[in-house]
DNA sequence: ATTAGAAGTTGACACTGTCAAGATGAATGT
DNA sequence: ACATTCATCTTGACAGTGTCAACTTCTAAT
């Protein structure tokens, strides 16, 4: 029994599942995340996961939160390299964004359906995962178009139309194969983003 | 047997069945769309569908066509009870785009995911009506918006920057519930728009 | 050392998509 | 009018799924 070949506890099987989860749903879209399949990944029985997951919607808002965490990675990522101005770093998260939605397409595109999902059918650990782990994604953009934020009456929040801009060209022309539509090739998004009538000058 | 009660042919399997499915994906979400409860809302056994569909894949593809038409109706609506001119048919274009996925939100966050469908595993009426509806729809968004086509060198395509807009509010904030996010609330789309910079004049 | 509880297993159930085989009825050709 | 053909629908079966209950095994705290 040194070294045990199978030791009744798994030792980390939430993190096992959730990547597991994670690896089935890149390859074969959202509806190949399944609970057998993950346990099956994982090396354990097909009804462990419950110990763990307050069921399979449980599990998908743990695989939700993680990728939050990688999408929060590559802005951050992309910010770290470039330029410490404001318009720089917005548009090295716009890219941050936009990679991620491009290399984790299908984790990127489940991350945001309409996932009606009450909170309160999450169990706990995975219920402060997801809220801790999608609001720092979301504050990171936020935070990058603060700069540019109208103090003035009637201005529209930068932030609100940077992410609608964004966030629609990740979710219509990130898929990796469609690159061009009838209308001809897909323009890169640093191109499109200075389309924006944002304030040019930071807050004084 | 005058007024059989169960004729043997349906008559029009493929249409109920089709609305049997809309009604449930508006009920309860993606999930609860199922061939063996649209059979039942139909009137039919389980297996009846097979006969007009080539399996599930093919029946959500037949309702994300007759998404994408009641889609292209609401656009055409808001445009008709606007005034003629570019800059008013483009904003009611976007409000009928924006409407129907307020409306319509679970159908319409169906239609746009990730759906990599081979096109080659649909029966062929309902390849044909995806195609088809899908780029009448599309078709709509694209016309307003050549009024404001650059024409020179290096401008970037105003379609793709509206329809970048447009979806990514529509996704984001559409939910008819989350009106508002940390930041306050939502703006109404027709401010945002404005801050784009378009071609204000059409091509003379 | 004992015990309470966490972690994992086994077995069962209802529900799903899909397939095969048969039954029914409408349409067509003679 | 009759026979044939074929689309349509039914029944029955199968594997895979999520979930629950009962049980076993190990850990950890008293």
């Amino acid at each position: 029994m040194t070294d045990k070949q199978r030791p009744h506890h798994h030792g980390n099987l939430r993190e096992a599942l959730i990547t597991a989860g994670l690896d089935l749903m890149e390859e074969g879209g959202p509806d190949a995340l399944t609970l057998r399949k993950c346990a099956k990944r994982a090396g354990v029985s097909h009804a462990a996961p419950a110990h763990h997951f307050n069921g399979l919607i449980s599990l998908q808002a743990a695989i939700i939160a993680r990728g939050h965490q990688k999408f929060a990675d590559s802005m951050h990522h992309a910010a770290q390299q470039a330029a410490p101005c404001p318009q720089a770093q917005l548009n090295a998260i716009c890219a941050g964004y936009i990679d991620f939605a491009r290399n984790h397409s299908a984790v990127f595109k489940f991350m945001f359906l309409p996932h009606d999902v009450a909170m309160d059918s999450l169990d706990a650990t995975t219920q402060q995962e997801l809220i801790r782990d999608s609001q720092a994604s979301y504050q990171i953009l936020r935070n990058a178009c603060t700069p540019f934020e109208h103090n003035d009456s009637v201005g529209v929040s930068t932030e609100i139309m940077v992410w609608s801009l964004v966030h629609g060209y990740a979710m219509l022309f990130s898929s990796p194969d469609k690159t061009e539509t009838p209308s001809g090739p897909i323009p890169e998004f640093s191109q499109i983003l200075p389309k924006l009538k944002l304030k040019t000058e930071p807050a004084p």
